[in-house]
DNA sequence: ATATAATATATTGTAAATCAATGTATTATA
DNA sequence: TATAATACATTGATTTACAATATATTATAT
């Protein structure tokens, strides 16, 4: 119970967000998508993401196709199915709603004993 | 693995963020916090809230005094220590940061034939 | 040719945390 | 005196991110 883990459940919160958001820019494939988390300084490890990306595919929100590579093994290219698109709309409007709840929540004044409602001892 | 599971998992992200707000605006017990997060949108349960301040107290970032209610048992009301205030103050820009990378990450250009990096098959 | 390195997908075991359900205690009210 | 309301708290189940590791393919160096 740190400072950090908060972080970084903080950040958990939004990865399927982002990642969705990124295969609904184009076609991706794993490696890709940790790139443009770590560049978005929203990192996630491969444990993390192969069991995730399996996910979205069994609900039917992904489907992948297999591209050969010119330097390694053939790659698994992530495109998002009409669902997933329709899946995004919705955590679009979520994380807008959610964002501006929380600023609008930490932004509240601070109560004084003039404007405050707290019980007296 | 449905949409409600990952509104559901944007929400627990911040959970702690703004519970650490709301008492560092004034105290509260436990009942003005859960009243305070469904107002927002964001809500906690009591089975999730109590564990989670225990928490919050035994890492030295909250303290609690006994108040006399007026309409049943005694309350806990819950202020910041120093510790909490100085920790809050790092996760409230942790949240900007974030707040802003998500929304950079999602206006992203969709990718086009045109513009891609993609592979081909 | 063969061994090594790099790339890529994938699984396993562990730990943390939320939730639903329930428990315990105190005070007010019928 | 019994019931309802309020408040703090715990338990068991489920989910899921992470660290570590496994497996497979291709490129490169010797």
């Amino acid at each position: 119970m740190d400072i950090q883990n908060t972080q970084s459940q903080m950040r958990k919160g939004v990865l399927e967000f982002c990642i969705l958001s990124i295969i609904q820019q184009g076609e991706v494939y794993p490696s890709d998508i940790v790139e443009k988390m770590k560049l978005a300084n929203l990192h996630i490890l491969e444990g993390t993401l192969y069991p995730l990306l399996t996910r979205l595919k069994n609900a039917g929100l992904l489907n992948y196709r297999w591209v050969e590579s010119i330097s390694g093994p053939p790659r698994k290219y992530f495109v998002m199915t009409e669902e997933g698109k329709a899946a995004y709309g919705v955590l679009l409007q979520t994380w807008k709603e959610m964002a501006t709840a929380v600023d609008q929540l930490t932004q509240e004044k601070t109560n004084t004993a003039e404007n405050s409602n707290q019980a007296v001892s």
